[in-house]
DNA sequence: ACAGGAACAGACCAATTGGTCTAAAAGAAA
DNA sequence: TTTCTTTTAGACCAATTGGTCTGTTCCTGT
């Protein structure tokens, strides 16, 4: 890893939690330099405008979602018991806590009508975040926890909902019980599967 | 009204959709100025600042919302009618394909961590819209519609999540079909309470 | 019709915006 | 260690930002 890769890596990682609580009409480059204590011809060597920074932002703040939501799913065996630990590590938000709340929300209401590129990349992370419930729920049927007549996609598209919607909801209220209400509601759900 | 009060109000209706799409820290006076074709000194007549009229954006965008659903249901007589009317307006989206998007997620998205008195009135649109489900769940519970042990409270809640969660994954999907397909589990759950 | 007040236009302002450019500093290769 | 390239600092820039202020225009009540 070059100076330079180091950097841009460190830039991305000060500005992420800033852009994605400010937004990134919001968050200006005097905010990027004040966290990152780096001078504006250090950030333009290493970025080509704000909007980059914006969109590598984006990336670096929903890989590192999944990462740390993969290294808490890892002791969990069997697809259901996974499933489980996905609400609840959602529940927890921990991340999302640290990060400035959710950025496929933040990022996603904001890009809509005025970012394609980033539109773009988070429309990819929530098709992705879909068909991995899709998959757990598969496997599922496949060990037999759950009726051979489960439609997968469809109920995923209906967790992954429900997840979303929570987390706007509690954000908002500034206040867990909803999204532990829903998670609930999952939960039983799940067990008629 | 006085002159005043009909140009603040223009003035809203101009600038709404605008902030709403572009979103309140995106959205410049410049921006207002051209939509409304009016000079700084009026609007800053009316107007204390800009994050005034940004509350007041959201404001109207949100009475707006609920004067037309309201007009949308009038016609529908018994509350599980009306619940049917009131999913099939929302999918529709023909005000929110006007206003440039949902403004509880606009708004919401933006506002959490930046706004505190627009976030506050977000929290209250929600709230209402909370309320207005469960009341008409509970006429249905009342009219032998929907089982005496329906809990009216959390279905509400779940529908409302349901809705919200799914309108934003359509947006950034560019694509009604998410939308439907959570609008028909809703219907179809619905028949089972 | 007119006087007085309300409403508006737009010049003006300081501060900030995103972005460039050059010179100095830091790293890497020899 | 020295050379040469990469990286960084920060002065600089034009454009834009939100906001003020004054003079003019438009209403409205008499």
């Amino acid at each position: 890893m070059s100076k330079a890769e180091r950097t841009r890596q460190f830039i991305i990682e000060k500005a992420a939690p800033i852009i994605n609580r400010k937004g990134m009409a919001g968050a200006s480059l005097s905010d990027i330099m004040e966290a990152t204590g780096l001078a504006k011809g250090c950030i333009y060597g290493n970025f080509e405008n704000k909007d980059e920074i914006c969109l590598e932002a984006f990336n670096y703040l929903s890989q590192s979602y999944v990462k740390s939501m993969m290294a808490h799913l890892q002791p969990f065996t069997g697809s259901k018991a996974k499933l489980i630990a996905y609400l609840d590590y959602t529940l927890a938000g921990k991340h999302r806590d640290e990060m400035g709340g959710c950025p496929v929300i933040n990022f996603g209401a904001e890009s809509d009508d005025t970012h394609p590129a980033v539109r773009e990349r988070v429309k990819q992370v929530i098709r992705s975040s879909r068909e991995f419930i899709t998959s757990l729920l598969r496997e599922g049927v496949e060990s037999g926890d759950y009726s051979p007549d489960l439609n997968c996609e469809t109920q995923a598209l209906k967790i992954y909902t429900l997840l979303e919607g929570a987390v706007i909801i509690s954000r908002i209220e500034n206040n867990r019980e909803q999204l532990e209400q829903i998670v609930n509601l999952i939960k039983a759900e799940i067990e008629t599967f």
